[in-house]
RNA sequence: GCCGGAGUGGCGGAAUUGGCAUACGCGAUCGACUCAAAAUCGAUUGCCCUUACGGGCUUGUGGGUUCGAAUCCCACCUCCGGCACCA
């Protein structure tokens, strides 16, 4: 809580008070501005100027992620990370390096959106509006940002590129041979050469590429760009009138904002061809210098696996090869059922008109159909329906939530490509069209999904891994306890059994390898690796997002529109809110849709004036934060999204991946953002628009501040200001509350201002108590009492420098006591080290206990120059503005943001005595002060001429003596160890 | 369920490679200044036993390796995060 203090009149006139240090803080603010300080110069271009000869040092590029301008205003959890990466861009600023660093705003998508609709205002003015109060707050902090570079995705001027980029990606095609994108043209002359018989990802059907008609080659291609349109199931909300990602899907099928129903339908939408960069994505994260849990989320996210796809042959209508997926071709013979996704073609074919009499009722639905006549249906084909019905409207988080395994037999037998035995095929929800070919073969004996449904609708379990007897011992059975007992699945490896080949009784694994070269003699199977990954659905049935530079022919077909024709702009829409219906048959229906005027166009695209729809859908959110970092570094530029010369200067890096130097941000991005921006990236890459392979060298995590919040009895949350405590209980408003510990936020309404510490104590004190609370990566709670700690240094050290009664600079120009030089540069070196190691907590802590040694060894004597000198630089970083004056009043005309950070020098940084513990028996006896270069032998003597050890030793037998040098000695007596 | 990460004073946290556990700060207690309070300055502050001298214990729990473990190994407990029918 800010405290009021009243004018003290009995202050010293020049204390460094709350509005003192206010006073400092705005007037450099401006100073700053008005210097153009933190103009960071280009090698070339339009922003090459003032300060040119920046552009002569090596360049570093240190990052924050892009914000979304909040209509609430910032807390102090919000600058946690700005504050870490300004001051890491501050000190490498001064230790010679031209720095960029620079915040724009991430201001298209769903909230600003939902904001504007809220407060009854239009999105561009709401989102403006936010922009201008959230610069303003940051300004506030002291943050040294480029101005100049600050872009917003709504600029048409920075939309007009992320179109282009769309282009460039709709443009392109990926060539799995050379592992890279190439342009779309290419293909096409490949093609028409018949260097290629047809386009990657589609089947030739018999017939060849130049049989086909104009429109058809042009669809195939289509289909084979980077950016494609493809029917696919969404989650469709008519309430909200909008597609839902599966995030925004509650468990029991309704949506997160509202609680409405949400269904699953087919819907054409445009797509991204992330996985064709999956193993690339994966591959590359290795040289990443990032933290490997992140690495590892990626991984996990991306989801390759490497198996074998093998066939089997189905007998529907006609015989057709089935293929399925697995990693364990160790368990083919364990195969006792097959099972298909519900959308599996396969389903589409003719199926039995009757069952035969031996099956039982659990597979013709009565165990998963509800409504299922008493002994299941009369067909597999009356079956098979009404499981399709049945799970079609559940959502897949529904599928997720649901108990039991659920089935329903096909009617259909497969014949098993080994043993070639006959296994039936069910229809399934556990299984996933989107996943591998949509078909599994069922192992129950050996997998845990399969083991379930196998059991729940009486299917025989066939053991072919024979596990260890310590599972069956985990399990409680005995060592040759059948199958039949098994409460559940063996998934490990083990000795392969049952198969009645030479491959029983090797190691499983090796069984596996057999089977699977087996299989690829015949032609039966390949080697195939899948990913959990899926294509990026790129359509927005909103208002508030980037056009696509995209229109329609009169066959539907996409046409891209020619660069002159960007950037399409987000036309003027006074009823801007999605169209929301309660029918679930409701036809989704893009706001841009009602612009008929706008729609329907005429244009000539080089085959004479034509009429076209445009594209109604807008891009998502993430499209614009997926290339900012490249715009910062040329915002001006007309011509292109970025001049090469400019790109290689601040990205491409000797002897490194290259990319972003250091970029800071929260670990909630670690997948969408992080790997959408690297897909983009890459596909630029290949295509030549940018140096290097990956955007981000060095990332950093920052943790989130937490802050207690307080619950009511209904389990509410209440306002936190204004809980009081009384006796260790807490009240709202005379009602008894309930405290815990959450992020700090909106939602838990425990909020704090950073206006409201700044007023109170001073940015710089914001600033230092932020860094100081913990490591960087770590949450931190906030408790704003703290903050007097790093308050009181503050004061101190400007104590140190300036005289209380007249602002004079009080130091001496006469050479610092030797010890303190020493602590001095020890303490240098300590604060540079946690710097680079973003260890700010502990950078702050050295240079506080400097403070104390100064104050220990000085007293009220004024310090030395070079002294304060040395301190203000090195504190500079963190306490821009105390620093700034404080370099002013100690008579420097040049700003302390580009004044050389301090060095240590290691001769003087090296200690001249070191303590060393003596230990008899590893317990600590004496302390020894000795020379740093001390021998084994005089340690030795020195630690037995100890009294207290002398004492102990007498009389003992020695067994050993132990002795580091600059460490401990440690006398080991007989009859211990 | 699977995969990660973390457990150190009343609190936030520190501890290069295994080598003085608790740096730095908050809070608390006492003192100086003050009519008083705030601010500031100074001292004390891991726990237990002891008037004292001194001694013992202590990094989630239990074991192990080592002359020596917060740090390495094994088992367990708790908390946090990610993924969740991925065949």
């Amino acid at each position: 809580m800010a405290k009021s203090v009243e004018p003290a009149t009995d202050l010293p006139p020049y204390r460094y008070t709350a509005e003192l240090a206010n006073s400092i803080e705005e007037k450099w603010i401006e100073r700053w501005e008005e210097r153009r300080t933190y103009f960071t110069p280009n090698p070339v271009g339009e922003i090459s100027e003032p300060n040119g000869e920046l552009a002569k040092r090596p360049p570093y590029y240190v990052l924050d992620m892009f914000p979304y301008p909040s209509g609430s205003g910032l807390h102090v959890g919000h600058p946690l990370g700005y504050i870490g990466s300004d001051i890491y861009a501050r000190y490498k600023r001064m230790d010679g390096f031209n720095v960029l660093h620079a915040m724009g705003y991430d201001a298209f998508g769903l909230p600003a959106e939902r904001y504007a609709v809220d407060s009854g205002r239009h999105p561009d003015v709401t989102t403006r509006q936010n922009i201008a109060n959230m610069r303003a707050q940051l300004r506030r902090i002291g943050l040294g940002h480029d101005p100049r570079r600050g872009v917003s995705t709504i600029d048409p001027e920075y939309y007009r590129w992320t179109q282009w980029i769309f282009l460039q990606i709709f443009d392109s095609w990926y060539d799995a041979d050379r592992q890279r994108a190439r342009p779309i043209a290419e293909l096409v002359e490949e093609l028409d050469a018949g260097a290629r018989p047809w386009p990657p990802g589609s089947a030739a059907n018999g017939r060849s590429w130049s049989a086909l008609s104009e429109r058809e080659r042009r669809r195939a291609i289509d289909s084979a760009r980077l950016a494609y349109l493809a029917e696919v199931t969404v989650n469709w909300c008519p309430a909200l009138g909008t597609v839902l990602a599966n995030e925004e899907v509650t468990a029991d099928g309704r949506s997160e904002q509202g609680n409405f129903p949400v269904f699953r339908r087919p819907l054409r939408q445009w797509m991204m061809r992330i996985t064709a960069y999956a193993d690339r994505l994966a591959d590359d994260l290795e040289g990443l210098e990032w933290p490997e849990s992140l690495k590892l989320m990626q991984r996990n996210w991306i989801g390759r696996s490497f198996g074998v796809q093998l066939d089997f042959s189905v007998k529907a209508d006609t015989e057709v090869a089935m293929p399925v997926f697995t990693t364990r071709p160790d368990t083919l013979f364990g195969v006792t059922f097959l099972a298909v996704a519900p959308e599996h073609p396969l389903l589409a074919g003719g199926l039995p008109a009757s069952w035969t009499d031996d099956i039982p009722a659990s597979w013709r639905g009565e165990a998963s159909v509800p409504d299922a006549p008493d002994g299941g249906f009369a067909s597999p084909a009356e079956a098979v329906a009404a499981y399709k019905h049945l799970t079609e409207r559940r959502s897949d988080r529904q599928r997720e939530g649901d108990e039991g395994p659920s089935g329903v037999f096909t009617g259909l037998w497969a014949e098993h490509p080994l043993s070639k035995e006959k296994v039936p095929v069910f229809v399934a929800d556990y299984v996933l069209m989107q996943y591998g070919s949509g078909a599994v073969m069922g192992v129950p004996a050996h997998d845990s999904r399969d083991f379930a449904f196998a059991r729940a609708l009486g299917v025989p379990v066939e053991m072919v891994v024979q596990p260890p007897v310590e599972w069956l011992s985990e399990q409680g059975l005995a060592s040759d306890a059948g199958v039949e007992r098994w409460s559940d699945a063996y998934t490990g490896q083990g000795t392969s059994v049952g198969s009645g080949r030479d491959t029983d009784g090797l190691p499983s694994e090796e069984a596996g390898r057999a089977f699977a070269d087996q299989l690829e003699r015949l032609g039966l199977g390949e080697h195939q690796i899948s990913y959990r990954l899926r294509d990026w659905l790129f359509s927005r049935q909103r208002y508030w997002g980037e056009p696509f530079p995209i229109v329609y022919d009169e066959e539907g077909d996409p046409v891209a529109l020619p660069e002159s024709e960007l950037p399409v702009l987000l036309p003027e829409l006074s009823d801007f809110s999605p169209k929301v219906s309660d029918d679930e048959l409701a036809e989704p229906e893009p706001p841009l849709a009602r612009l008929s005027d706008w729609v329907e166009t005429e244009l000539d695209l080089g085959e004479g004036k034509q009429r076209y729809r445009r594209e109604t859908n807008t891009m998502p959110q993430w499209a614009g934060s997926c290339w900012y970092y490249l715009r910062y570094l040329d915002p001006t530029n007309s011509d292109a999204m970025v001049d090469p010369e400019v790109e290689r200067y601040w990205m491409k890096h000797q002897g490194e991946p290259g990319g972003v130097n250091l970029y800071v941000g929260g670990v909630e991005h670690a997948v969408l953002h992080l790997l959408y921006a690297r897909f983009w990236h890459k596909v630029l890459h290949d295509l030549g628009h940018v140096s290097s392979p990956e955007p981000f060298q060095r990332l950093f995590n920052q943790g989130y501040v937490q802050a207690a919040a307080y619950t009511d009895e209904r389990g509410f949350y209440v306002e936190a200001s204004e809980v009081e405590e009384r006796d260790g209980s807490c009240f709202h408003r005379g009602q008894p509350v309930e405290r815990s510990y959450g992020k700090m936020g909106k939602s838990l309404k425990n909020g704090i201002s950073p206006d409201e510490i700044i007023a109170g104590y001073g940015a710089d004190a914001l600033r230092l108590y932020e860094m100081f609370l913990g490591p960087l990566d770590q949450d931190r709670p906030w408790e704003t009492q703290g903050i007097a700690g790093v308050v009181r240094f503050l004061q101190r050290v400007w104590r140190y420098v300036v005289d209380e009664q007249t602002g004079e600079a009080r130091v001496v120009d006469a050479p610092p006591p030797v010890g303190l030089r020493r602590a001095l540069h020890r303490t240098i070196a300590s604060v540079r080290r946690d710097i680079e190691s973003l260890r700010l907590n502990t950078a702050i802590a050295s240079l506080m206990e400097f403070s104390n040694e100064l104050r220990a060894e000085l007293g009220d004597e004024p310090p030395a120059r070079e002294i304060a000198e040395a301190l203000v630089r090195a504190l500079a970083p963190f306490a821009p503005h105390l620093c700034e004056e404080l370099w002013e009043r100690l008579g420097h005309t040049d700003s302390v943001v580009y004044a050389p950070y301090p060095e240590s020098d290691p001769d003087l940084a090296a200690l001249d005595q070191v303590k060393i513990a003596v230990q008899v028996n590893g317990k600590l006896r004496a302390v020894l002060e000795v020379p740093a270069g001390a021998e084994r032998d005089e340690l030795e003597a020195a630690a037995r001429a100890e009294e207290k050890v002398a004492e102990l030793l007498a009389g003992a037998k020695l067994s050993k003596t132990i002795v580091v040098p600059g460490r401990i000695v440690n006398f080991v007596l007989d009859g211990k160890g």
